[in-house]
Parts: C-alpha cells; structure tokens; sequence
DNA sequence: CTAGCCTTGAGG
DNA sequence: CCTCAAGGCTAG
C-alpha cells in the first residue's frame, strides 16, 4: 500500500454535501453556500418553505428550498456575524484563530485515526490473549497502539457528541433547532455581547468560545541538570519535561487575552459594568483551562488516545488540573503572604482574604496548606510534571475504550516519579509516598473549587460562554 | 438566483 | 512577502 502523505479525506460541505473550498462564516463550506449564505444575509432575505419545513438539502436539490437551506446554513452553525455589514473586503476577522485551531484538531485526529488504523490490520480483533505491553521504551516514540473498534468511520467525528465538545472542539456554536420560527433568524442570545458582531442588530446570534490560543509546538529546551545524586533522571521524566509548555509564553498570551477584554470593554463605553475581579479570574482561569487542553492534546501518550477517551479523561480532571496550576505556582513562588497570578500579578493574601466570602477564603486557606505542605517537601517541576500526568490519567474513570492503556500509563509515570525521587532523594525512602498522598488532598480542593464555580454560576457571576462553564456542565447535571 | 471565479487586504 | 476568507462580478 502506497501511502500518499496528505490522503485528502475529501471534506464534505455540511449544508449540501458538495466539495468544501474553504472556511466561510464559521465552518469549512462549499463554495455555493458561502454564496447563497451572504446573498441571504447581506440583503436580509426572507424565504418560505412550501412543503414541511423539512426539505433535504443535497447538492442536487439544494437550490429548490431556500428556506430549508438557509435552515441548514443556520443548523450546521454557519454565523450571521461574520457576513459583514460594511462590506469590507478581505483581511481577516475575528474567526481567523478559531479556523486555525479547528485545522489543527482536524489533522491531529486524521494522525491520530491514521495510526489506529495501521494498527488495526496488524492486531488481532478483541480480547487478545496476550497481554498488551504499553511499556515505554527508551528511545521515545514507541508507543503504545490504541485498538481501534472496526465501526469507527474516519470521516465522522463520531465522538463529538456533546455541545461541551463541540465548543471545545469545533468553530462556532450551532445553533439550536428551534421550533418553526416566524422567522428564521434566530433571536439574539442574551445580553452578552461579549462578542462583537460584525452585522449589526437583531440578527446578531452571540455565542462563541473564542479565545485567541492557537496551537504552539513548544520546542523550547530545557536544560536537564543531572539531579544532585548522580543518578540519570528517568527517560519518561525528561520525555515529559520536553513537553511542557514554556510558562512565559502561555503567560503572555493570556495577558494579551485580557488587554483584548478590557478594550472590549472601554469601547462599550460606560453603558457596561467593569468587569468584577471575580470576573476576571473567571477569565484568567478559563484561558489557564485552554493551555491545559492544549497542553493534554499534544502531549505523550494522550494524543495516542481517541478523542473520545481524551474527552472523558479531561473531563474528569480538568479542576485538578487547574488547581495544581495554581498551587505549583504559589510553590514557585515561595511567599506566605501573597498568591502569584498566571499573568505575574501579585495578590496580598490578606487583602484576598478580606474581599473574599467565606467559601472563597476556606478555599484559599487550603491551598495554602497544600502548597506550605508541598514546599516542605521541595516539591521541583519534574515531579510537577509527573503529577499532570497522574491526574490526567486517571485509572479510576470509568467506561474508557482503552482503559488498559491508561492503567499502563498511570503505573509507569508513578514507577518513573519513584525512580525520580529516589534518584533525587536517595536517602529520603518516604518522600514517593509523602508526594502522591497530595492527589488526594488535590482532588478534594479542587472538587471544593468546582462546587464554588458552580453555586457562583448559578447565582450567574460567572462569565457566560467560557470552557470553565462547559466544563462543569459535562460532569454535572445540576446546571 | 445560482455558483464558479476574481479581487482585496489584515494578520502571520 | 504570502495566505485565505471575506466581498464582488457575471455567465447561465
Ligand atoms: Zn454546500
Ligand atoms: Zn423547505
């Protein structure tokens, strides 16, 4: 078999099934529907349908039923703001980064079903006898197969069912099906107008993940100093070192994130409240979550997974995840009496604590405990590194397709965090088992965060249309 | 109206 | 520079 590097799996327009030419109004489209979009939208069209409401759309019918195809444009999640009202011509929009990220997503699962696939004619179907060996081997890209079910159709994106995931994992938002509209323009969403609309008033349907993180490769090189002992640092160890995102990078970033927000919200004019510190932690913490996702896609053995499993395994720790951000951060930082932000910003704890309520302050409180414990234990960032991927994969998450791989890679990063710690340590016996009894003080702090988060949603404090939202509304049902 | 092809122009 | 999604144009 001869295999052509770029096996274009002909992308299909959603709308009509015709071949896509591009990103248009949120989503990779044909070239007729962008037309027909922009004609329907720049001249404020207005279409009935003769029949029920319920026409198909093909690339042979599509031009009988113009309501059913506008319906379609809509449903699929093609976005009214992003026709313009101005007219202007070329340059970019606001959508530019989300097309970008999509692109990633999409070559990394078309590599990612690539390389099960392969698999999948070598390996014996089911319940192999054998017992798999995911063992990580020295010279670092030996790894493990991910057994691929033989229904999985490449060309769907079978696992993206939830909307969760889809405002993770797909541009723009789609639209609900709302019942026979008297129009079909849907109403705007709330009063959020977080996001501009590039065509002006009602039509304006105001919803979107947008965060300006786009992929990075980080290739930056760290320079792994023997650890005092002598002994070599575990392979897997500095394999995850290498991987680690540079801080300065996500931090800045983030900042630029936040300087967009707040000219966002000067050029509201008065008319906007300025956004609350609560508010803007929100923010800070919800750009934090992005890097983590990024940081979880692309790192060893998970980008090995199937998007499903990665779902599953993200939901289940992403509050972990962000508090062990946070708490090795203050680790780093070393002071007792004030927190270090993302962005480099310095809080005095007491003036935190004053303006805090006591859920807020309970929690910080157990932070601090968290990281005083963990600075006793002069807790590095190699072992840092090792708890982001014993938090990631968890073997207690349940109703995974590879659960025997995430097993396998849970045993061996804690076989390499005791190697590493011994090798650091070799006197200290009990330091191994000192660490790992953190990750459950972790989880209970974060699972306090996460009840925060969600009682200061429901009181609506929380910023709409954010990861940390979607987040909370995979795990739970209570929102 | 449709849809293929053309021109623009901000962002990288 | 180049890219590529936005708008423009015009036969059919
Ligand atoms: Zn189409
Ligand atoms: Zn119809």
């Amino acid at each position: 078999m001869e295999y052509r590097y770029d096996v274009e799996v002909e992308e299909v327009c959603p709308v009509c099934g015709d071949k896509v030419s591009g990103y248009h109004y949120g989503l990779l489209t044909c070239e007729s529907c962008k037309g027909f979009f922009k004609r329907t939208v720049q001249n404020g069209k207005r279409y009935t349908c003769a029949e029920s409401q319920a026409c198909v759309i093909d690339k042979a019918q599509r031009k009988r039923c113009p309501y059913c195809r506008f319906q379609k444009c809509l449903n699929v999640g093609m976005r009214l703001e992003a026709v313009r009202a101005d007219r202007m011509r070329g340059g970019r929009n606001k959508f530019g980064p989300m097309y970008k990220r999509d692109r990633a997503l999409k070559q990394q699962k078309k590599a990612l079903i690539r390389a099960s696939g392969l698999k999948l004619e070598v390996t014996p179907p089911l319940q192999s006898p054998v017992q798999t060996d995911y063992s990580f081997s020295s010279p670092l890209p030996s790894l493990p197969p991910v057994s691929t079910p033989k229904n999985t159709l490449p060309n769907t994106p079978a696992s993206i069912t939830t909307p969760s995931d889809y405002a993770l994992y797909a541009p723009g938002v789609p639209v609900p099906a709302h019942g026979p509209l008297p129009s079909q323009y849907p109403y705007p969403s709330f009063p959020s107008r977080a996001i501009k609309s590039e065509f002006p008033d009602h039509y304006a349907n105001g919803s979107s993940p947008d965060s300006t993180q786009g992929f990075t490769y980080s290739d930056h090189t760290q320079s792994p100093a023997a650890p005092p002992a002598g002994l070599p640092v575990p392979a897997l160890v500095l394999e995850f070192v290498r991987c680690e995102q540079d801080e300065l990078h996500v931090r800045s970033k983030i900042s630029a994130h936040l300087e967009h927000l707040q000219q966002d919200q000067n050029s509201r004019g008065a008319k906007a409240e300025p956004l609350s510190t609560f508010g803007l932690m929100c923010h800070i913490a919800d750009q934090t979550l992005f890097s983590i996702v990024e940081w979880a896609r692309s790192c060893t053995f998970f980008k090995e997974l199937k998007v499903g499993d990665q779902m599953k395994l993200l939901h289940n720790c992403w509050s972990e995840l962000l508090v062990l951000d946070y708490i090795s951060r203050q680790v780093h930082h070393g002071k007792q009496d004030s927190i270090l932000l993302i962005t480099g910003q310095e809080i005095e704890l007491v003036s935190l604590l004053a303006q805090a309520g006591v859920t807020l302050a309970d929690l910080v409180r157990g932070g601090q405990e968290l990281v005083q414990h963990l600075r006793e234990l002069q807790l590095d960032h190699r072992e840092i590194t090792c708890f982001k991927y014993l938090i990631l994969f968890n073997p207690d998450v349940k109703l995974l397709e590879n659960q025997a791989y995430v097993e396998s890679v849970y045993e061996q990063v804690s076989g390499a965090l005791l190697e590493y710690t011994l090798c650091v340590y070799p006197q200290h016996l009990e330091r191994f088992s000192q660490l790992l009894l953190r990750l459950p003080e972790l989880k209970t702090l974060s699972a306090q965060a996460e009840d925060y988060l969600c009682y200061k949603h429901l009181s609506g404090e929380v910023p709409c249309n954010n990861l940390l939202i979607e987040m909370l509304h995979a795990k739970r049902t209570c929102i």
